[in-house]
RNA sequence: GGCGGCGUGGCCGAGUGGUUUAGGCAAGGGCCUGCAAAGCCCUGUACCCGGGUUCGAUUCCCGGCGCCGCCUCCA
């Protein structure tokens, strides 16, 4: 059974009880103000491993995720462009969902947008006004944090010890200096909705609460978003529930950000790179075998270098899977049993998913070697098992699957086709000047020409 | 200032009180190949520094040094 690091009790435990055949999944999704980068994809990747992985043990995931669209940095670029805030995030949301599609991220079962849950939020907000412990001012509405009697166990440390107001301004309408705004007015000409305190909008905090408490229920599995969401995000999150006597969500997950040089990467920092660049440029698969190498916990860096190193990998692991399998079928073997149940139990530690690919990378030499001295059978249970393993994470191989596959470069030519078919020609002649030239010409195109024992493959060459 | 984490061979990235040990990429040697490519085999005496515990520490403890994150919007 899967366990799972819980940040409310710094511990691995069981996520689903047993016999459990559904989960409730609620990530906090993206601020449609700009490109997604890096840290987005890989938040994307390591949950969409989480489902899947999950999905293959034969239990159903209700995945929701919300989408910002209206916020102060919306607003902010709006104004800044001359154009509407609306036209601002359907701008930005259509590129978050491009870029998961090509990451191959299944789409949450719900993708709730903040303007679509306002109402729902006022009446939750006018709920905690009428039992007091929120309270208006001009400033906006707040919730008293003194009302949680646990408020601060995500932050991890006694509230005295949190430095408030010691980077920004506290707001001077508030009471305490946890409390936080649950509505805040809007100025005229910003997006607002009528409300008992005046137009206005939702605070951010308010949103994930709502969403998942409407979609998921009172109680749900996981509540799941990067380690920066902790405090206060996730705490204000858990407070607002509290006070509304709801129990929430029974385990909470976070994961570790991209770095870049050492420094997290961040839209604020301006140090990132952007998810639809690196998915023009490399397969994007290679972005997913990079996140499943490292474990969710860790920071990782990504660079053109340690992406060019999982391309590298991944290339080893799709010659397998055509060795195994050219015409891109899965075999029908058994896979071996001894892989797979490696490969769950290392998955079922807390997604250990770097000790997980280790099992299999050592599968893959096993399954080549196999294949080298001819046995067949337990070169294709060896493999067999890698194939499946990794396509219960999100991860199709074989070249079939590749960025070349779907591309108009995908298949050699009629020139590079009769190249090829020439240098056979010369090669059965056993004229290897004329073939390698042809071989030479067929490299300057790009290709990569490999003699089998059942005939020459091509393949698009690595730059 | 508080809290959390990190410092591993050329790079990325796991892990562990001692036998053989991640794994990937890169590099070198070999096998295979007409030559290659792919694949297989072999090769690196890594664990920030200083103490301590121990028969033995990269792994535990203490003290340093360096770096990062959160406490503010943020995946």
């Amino acid at each position: 059974m899967l366990a799972l690091h819980d940040t409310a009790t710094s511990t691995v435990r069981r996520l689903l009880p047993d016999g459990a055949r559904e989960m409730s999944l609620y990530v906090c999704g993206p601020t449609v103000y700009e490109m997604p980068h890096l840290g987005h994809g890989r938040a994307l990747l390591v949950y969409d491993v989480l489902r899947r992985f999950v999905e293959s043990q034969g239990v159903a995931v209700r995945h929701v995720s919300n989408v910002t669209d209206v916020d102060d940095k919306i607003i902010e670029r709006a104004v800044r462009e001359g154009t509407t805030p609306r036209e601002v995030a359907e701008r930005y949301e259509a590129a978050w969902w491009d870029a998961s599609d090509r990451l191959g991220v299944l789409r949450p079962t719900s993708a709730p947008r903040a303007t679509e849950y306002v109402a729902v939020m006022a009446s939750m907000v006018a709920e905690m006004v009428a039992k007091g412990v929120a309270y208006v001012t001009p400033g906006g509405v707040y919730l008293d944090a003194g009302a949680v009697s646990d408020y601060g166990l995500l932050a991890g440390q006694p509230l005295e010890s949190l430095r408030s107001g010691a980077r920004v301004d506290v707001a001077p309408e508030k009471r305490g200096p946890h409390d936080f705004v649950l509505w805040k007015p809007s100025k005229p000409g910003e997006p607002g909705w009528d409300s008992p305190w005046g137009p206005g909008r939702p605070g951010w905090h308010t949103e994930c609460v709502a969403m998942s408490l409407d979609l998921l229920g009172d109680s749900f599995d996981l509540h799941a978003g990067g380690m920066d969401l902790k405090f206060p995000h996730h705490e204000n999150e858990r407070a607002q529930a509290a006070v509304l006597g709801r129990s929430f969500s029974r385990h909470w997950m976070h994961h570790a950000f991209v770095t870049a040089a050492g420094e997290k990467m961040a839209r604020s920092a301006g140090n990132f790179t952007t998810l639809t660049e690196l998915v023009e440029r490399t397969d994007p698969r290679a972005y997913r075998l990079l996140v499943l190498r490292s474990h969710y916990r860790q920071p990782l860096e990504v660079t053109r270098s340690t992406v060019a190193a999982a391309e590298e990998a991944l290339e080893r692991l799709d010659s397998l899977a055509d060795r195994l399998s050219p015409d891109g079928q899965l075999l029908e073997v058994t896979a071996d049993p001894d892989v797979v149940a490696r490969f769950r139990s290392q998955m079922e530690n807390d997604l250990d998913t770097p000790a997980a690919t280790a099992t299999l990378f050592g599968a893959v030499t096993r399954a080549n070697a196999a294949a080298d001295s001819g046995d067949e059978r337990l070169s294709s249970s060896l493999g067999g098992a890698v194939l499946q393993s990794f396509s219960h994470v999100g991860l199709p191989l074989g070249r079939l699957f590749g960025r070349q596959a779907s591309g108009p470069e995908s298949a050699p030519g009629e020139e590079a086709t009769e190249l090829l078919r020439r240098r056979e020609k010369a090669r059965s002649d056993r004229d290897f000047a004329t073939a390698d030239a042809l071989r030479a010409q067929l490299a300057e195109m790009g290709w990569t020409v490999e003699d089998t024992p059942s005939g020459a493959r091509i393949r698009r060459s690595r730059r």
